[in-house]
DNA sequence: ACTTTATTTAGATAATTGGCTAATTATCTA
DNA sequence: TAGATAATTAGCCAATTATCTAAATAAAGT
């Protein structure tokens, strides 16, 4: 769990699990999307792997990483349940009707 | 937002957001629930108010903590929009259970 | 077998983190 | 005002992190 947040807790990692949620890449076209080195890119991917949010395939001479979504989401539905929060996506609940306090 | 998930992503840090959750309580309570320094809890108090995610009020010679769970709430829901993410509480279509690897 | 391409590993350095003890600040009470 | 209490700040250290350049590995293509 701490592997986690910690891996959510820096811009260019979040960055890269947005670009592998909308498709599978290879670590060289995710780093284009960056202005750092590879082997910079290449540490951030191991954080994340560290972290069991991607898998790597390799194909050929070329590593395809994949987001591991349900890894994803089963951190944050641990965590959210552990602190009670509904995270509704809609207007903003007023944490239910009464008990408000 | 990365200054959130850094909060986050200590355990003894997690562990105070989730007492302060239940009520407030003075620095010293918090301190009595570790087994570290209170200049170390100081210091994790410190990561969670640059996060904004606690609020201090003091009162006389002690400081009162309090949870901001709106701006947790809110953390979270900004990126778990950003990914589309439902974070249903429900069963959870186990989209995996056996890729243990 | 050599060359090119894709990516990681190695090694260096600077910055950050998490922990400690000791000192300081602020407040209360006798 | 002196003493006690609550908490932070200061200063230090070891371990980790983020970044770089240079080198190594792996897979193809020629």
């Amino acid at each position: 769990m701490s592997n986690v947040f910690k891996a959510l807790a820096d811009p260019t990692r979040r960055k890269v699990l947005e670009l592998l949620k909308k498709k599978p890449m290879s670590a060289g076209d995710l780093a284009e999307h960056f202005a750092v080195t590879k082997p910079t890119m290449s540490a951030h991917f191991a954080v994340l792997a560290a972290a069991d949010l991607i898998e790597a395939d390799k194909q050929g001479r070329t590593i395809i990483y994949r987001l591991k979504l349900s890894v994803l989401e089963d951190a944050l539905l641990q965590f959210t349940r552990a602190f009670g929060l509904q995270l509704t996506n809609g207007k903003h609940t007023t944490t239910s009707t009464k008990g408000k306090k």
